[in-house]
RNA sequence: GCGCCCGUAGCUCAACGGAUAGAGCACUUGACUACGGAUCAAGAGGUUGCAAGUUCGAAUCUUGCCGGGCGCACCA
C-alpha cells in the first residue's frame, strides 16, 4: 500500500465516520498522510481529525476515535490509535507495506514519477551568464539547481526546455572587446574593462588566427575581437557546462532579437494593448499600471532600445514558441527586476506568476579562512565552474550545490574544497547505492534471486523504516517540482541512505556461514534492488552518477 | 528612505502550520575471523536573533524591533 492509497482509505473512511452520523463536515479532497519522525507514532500518522474537528463542532478526539473505527476495518491496515490532540497513528500489516518492495521494482526507472504538471510546456531559462568571462561559481550554482529542476519538472510529467539567454549585445561586449583588444596589444587593462588569464589566453588565440590583426584599423581591430572572441568564450563556457553535465536545448542570442525587428513587434504588441507611450523623446511601458514603482523606457531617445526591450521581445517569442510557464532563474543581484518583469508580463496580459514565473536564488560566498573572500570577473579572481570541477569533481560539486535551498545564501569554504571530501553527503549516499548493488551480486553469486516474494516476512524495524522511506519518493519528486526546490531530493536521498545503512546493518540479505537459503533472503533482495532503484532514480534527478563502487 | 532574501547545534545546512526542532562535519565512547567500516550504535551539543499577536498547535503565518546580504537608471 502505497501512501497515496493510503490517502484515498483514510479520506473515504473519514466519509464513512460521516455518513455513521459521527460528526458533520466536509471531508476535504486531499487528505494529508506523513511519515511521523518518531516511530513509536506507528507507519503513517494523520491530522485530518484535528482540521475536521473545527468545522465538525467535536472535540478532535473524538472526531479521531471515529475516523479511526471505520479506519481500523480497512483490509491491510494492522491498527490505528489516536493520539496526542487527535493524530492518527497508522500501522500497516506488514505483508501491506512490503508489497511496496515489488511495486517498486517493477517500476524500475519509473518509480518516482508523477503526472502532476503533465500538459505543461515549460520553458526553463537559467545560467545565461554573461559571455565576458568563464561561468564563476554562482552561476554554478545555478547550473546544478537549474538542470536538476529541470529533471524535477520532467520526472512530473511536464515538457522542459532548458534556455541559455546569450546576453550578447551592449556596452559590456565592448568592454570585453577592448579589454582583449589592449591585451593582445600589451596595453593595460582598459579602465571598465575585464582582467584575468582568461583574457590574455583569448587575446592569443585570436592573434594566432588571425595574424593580420595586428595591421587593422583599431576599430576594425576591436570588432574582430568582439566577434571572434564572444564566439570563443561562449564555446568554452558551453564545453564546460557540458563537463559539468549541464546541456541546453536553446541557446538564445540577445542579438537575434535586435536584429530580427522581434523588438518592433514587441513594443507594436503592448501598443495594442495599450500600454504604451511616448515621453520625453522616448518610449515607455506603462508597468506601474501592474504594481511597478514607475513607469520604464523601453526606446530611449537616442532611439536605442534599453535593456528591457530585448527581454520584452524574449518573453514575446518564448509564449510565441509555445510555452504556456516561462520559468527564469535570477541571482539576488537581479531581484530588483522582478518586480518589471511580471509588471511587463500583465501589460501583455499575460498572468504574473502563471505564465512568468522568476526564481531568485541567494549568491554564493566563498570564505576562507572564515573570512569572505571578495570576487570579481574585472578582479580576476574568479573561481570558476573548471576550477570547482578540478577540486572536487562533478558529482561532489553538483550534489553539494544542490543540496541547498536556493533562497539562502551559501558559503563555500575554498579550504574545504581542497582537503578530503568525506564532509559531502554525496559520498553517503553513492556508498548507500554501491552496496546495493554489491548486494545483488553477492546473492547471485550463492544462488539468491527474485523468484519469491514474501512481503509479511519484512517485519524488522529497520525494514519498515526502510519501506515507508522508499514510499515517499514519489511524493517528495511532486513536491520538488511543486516548490521548485530539487534541493528536497537530496535531503530525501541522504535520509533513505541511512535507513538503508541501517537495515543492512541488522538484516542481511545473504545467510551466513552454512545457513540456508530461505525465502527471507530471497524477500530481502526485493528490497535491496528497490533501494537501488530508489537511490538510482534519485540521484539521476539531481545529475549525479549512481556508481557501483566507490 | 523604500523593496526582496536570510538569521536554527561550534561549522555547513534541513524541517507540507504538527507530536521530544533534525542530518553531515568536528568532539567523546563503543562495534569487524559474517553481504565492502566511505558503515553502524551510544553520548554531548538549542530560549530556532528579540518581543508581541493569530490557534488546539508557530522555526514556519502577522506586526514591530535588532543584525547580515542584495537591489532601487533613458546601465546591461
Amino acid at each position: 500500500m502505497t501512501p497515496d492509497d493510503l490517502s484515498l482509505a483514510l479520506r473515504s473512511a473519514a466519509t464513512r465516520a460521516v455518513e455513521s452520523g459521527a460528526f458533520t463536515a466536509d471531508v476535504p479532497a486531499e487528505v494529508v498522510v506523513e511519515r511521523p519522525k518518531n516511530r513509536d507514532h506507528g507507519d503513517y500518522a494523520s491530522n485530518i481529525a484535528l482540521r475536521l474537528a473545527k468545522p465538525a463542532g467535536k472535540p478532535p478526539r473524538e472526531v479521531a476515535e471515529a475516523i479511526a473505527k471505520q479506519l481500523l476495518a480497512v483490509e491491510g491496515i494492522a491498527d490505528v490509535q489516536v493520539a496526542g490532540p487527535g493524530f492518527l497513528n497508522i500501522t500497516l500489516d506488514s505483508g501491506t507495506l512490503g508489497q511496496l518492495a515489488k511495486t517498486i521494482v517493477e517500476q524500475g526507472t519509473e518509480y518516482g514519477s508523477t503526472d502532476t504538471l503533465a500538459g505543461h510546456n515549460i520553458n526553463l531559462e537559467f545560467v545565461s551568464s554573461n559571455p565576458t568571462g568563464p561561468v564563476h561559481i554562482g552561476g554554478v550554482r545555478w547550473a546544478a539547481v537549474g538542470d536538476s529542476l529541470a529533471r524535477v519538472l520532467q520526472a512530473n510529467g511536464a515538457q522542459v526546455t532548458r534556455e541559455y539567454y546569450f546576453n550578447d549585445h551592449g556596452a559590456q561586449i565592448d568592454r570585453f572587446a577592448r579589454s582583449l583588444l589592449a591585451a593582445a596589444l600589451g596595453e593595460p587593462v582598459p579602465e571598465d574593462g575585464y582582467a584575468g588569464s582568461y583574457i590574455t589566453e583569448i587575446a592569443e588565440r585570436i592573434v594566432a588566427s588571425h595574424p593580420d590583426v595586428s595591421n587593422l584599423p583599431r576599430d576594425e581591430a576591436q570588432e574582430l575581437f568582439r566577434s571572434v572572441g564572444v564566439e570563443l568564450m561562449f564555446g568554452e563556457i558551453k564545453a564546460s557546462l557540458h563537463n559539468f553535465g549541464v546541456d541546453f536545448d536553446v541557446y538564445f542570442h540577445e542579438n537575434s532579437l535586435h536584429d530580427s525587428g522581434a523588438v518592433e513587434r514587441a513594443v507594436q504588441r503592448l501598443r495594442e494593448q495599450g500600454r504604451i507611450y511616448e515621453s520625453d523623446g522616448a518610449v515607455w511601458l506603462r508597468t506601474t499600471d501592474f504594481g511597478d514603482d514607475k513607469d520604464r523606457v523601453v526606446i530611449k531617445s537616442d532611439g536605442e532600445a534599453a535593456y528591457i526591450a530585448g527581454d520584452l521581445a524574449y518573453y514575446l517569442d518564448k509564449r510565441e514558441r509555445g510555452f504556456d510557464r516561462v520559468v527564469i532563474m535570477l541571482g539576488a543581484d537581479h531581484h530588483g527586476y522582478v518586480g518589471r518583469l511580471m509588471a511587463m508580463c500583465a501589460c501583455f496580459g499575460d498572468t504574473p506568476g502563471v505564465n512568468l514565473q522568476v526564481l531568485i536564488g541567494q549568491l554564493v560566498n566563498l570564505v576562507k579562512d572564515g573570512k569572505p573572500v571578495r570576487m570579481g570577473k574585472r578582479a580576476g579572481n574568479v573561481i570558476t565552474l573548471e576550477d570547482l570541477v578540478d577540486a572536487v569533481g562533478v558529482d561532489a560539486a553538483r550534489y553539494q550545490l544542490a543540496r541547498s535551498s536556493a533562497d539562502s545564501t551559501l558559503d563555500i569554504d575554498l579550504d574545504l574544497l581542497t582537503r578530503a571530501t568525506n564532509d559531502n553527503p554525496v559520498h553517503y549516499v553513492q556508498y548507500a547505492h554501491a552496496r546495493t548493488v554489491n548486494v545483488v551480486k553477492n546473492a547471485a553469486a550463492v544462488g539468491i534471486t527474485l523468484d519469491v516474494f514474501e512481503p509479511q516476512l519484512l517485519t524488522h524495524d529497520t525494514e519498515t523504516a526502510l519501506l515507508t522511506a522508499l514510499g515517499e519518493f514519489p511524493r517528495v519528486v511532486a513536491q520538488a517540482g511543486e516548490l521548485h526546490e530539487p534541493h528536497r531530493v537530496a535531503r530525501y536521498l541522504e535520509e533513505l541512505a541511512g535507513s538503508f545503512h541501517r537495515w543492512y546493518d541488522s538484516c542481511r540479505v545473504l545467510p551466513k556461514g552454512d545457513e540456508q537459503i530461505t525465502d527471507v533472503n530471497r524477500t530481502r533482495l526485493w528490497l535491496d534492488v528497490a533501494t537501488r532503484t530508489v537511490l538510482a532514480n534519485g540521484l539521476s534527478l539531481l545529475g549525479v552518477s549512481a556508481p557501483e563502487r566507490k
